[in-house]
DNA sequence: ATTTATTATCGTAATATTGCAATGTGAAAA
DNA sequence: TTTTCACATTGCAATATTACGATAATAAAT
């Protein structure tokens, strides 16, 4: 029915479906992969990095804000974003713990 | 319009998407969890572990063989499946580095 | 050969996502 | 205060995802 049954899952796993799902985009990984190459936090200049309109941007940066993802603090004018190292560290522990639990797995 | 302009991006970039894109749903998270939470490869049952109707299990099996997060192998009657530790390693990797990257960074 | 058990596929309905043009909003600059 | 700049929101069309009933496909067991 294009609903997910999120009710019948654990909080935890509603929680990193949710953040994975934000990062699963290639315009989403492309804003976050360049809030990192530059040396501070950026204000603007996003959209024009990005193969898309504006408002896509707009949309995009607004999906990875409400994730969590990207933090975004008005200066001035414009707003300047940066990545949450909260919720990538929180990833990367997942990932961690997964692994270090495939090595004690003898698997096909 | 719904459609992913992935020609803009690159490989990479889509590649990280794809992976993410499979795991990003509280089914599919449950199913590597379980898959994990076992000693060993199980054939079969993985539809008795899920709130999900069996087509629907089937279907997001599916897809995270497709995007190389399990691997299935014929075992008699049913199918034994394991999670693939090669893209495992990748992701934490991936999370990894961001998080690197994060902690020479000054942020609002 | 028939039955049984396990997984896959098809078809379809409900809903979500992606993208952008047009337009709105809010703050600084003129 | 009018203009300008930087983003956000709205509305809509195209496409994708999620879920499941019905039905196939495949292989062991009888």
């Amino acid at each position: 029915m294009g609903i997910t049954k999120s009710d019948q899952f654990t909080e935890h796993q509603n929680k990193m479906a949710n953040i994975l799902k934000a990062l699963a985009h290639p315009a989403r990984i492309a804003i976050v992969e360049y809030l990192l190459s530059v040396d501070a936090c950026i204000c603007g200049d996003i959209v024009n990095e990005l193969p898309l309109a504006q408002p896509t941007v707009s949309q995009h940066l607004k999906e990875l804000k409400n994730a969590g993802i990207i933090k975004g603090t008005i200066e001035g004018k414009g707003i300047c974003y940066c990545v949450n190292e909260d919720i990538i560290a929180e990833l990367m522990s997942y990932f961690n713990a997964i692994n270090k639990q495939l090595n004690f797995k003898k698997c096909c």
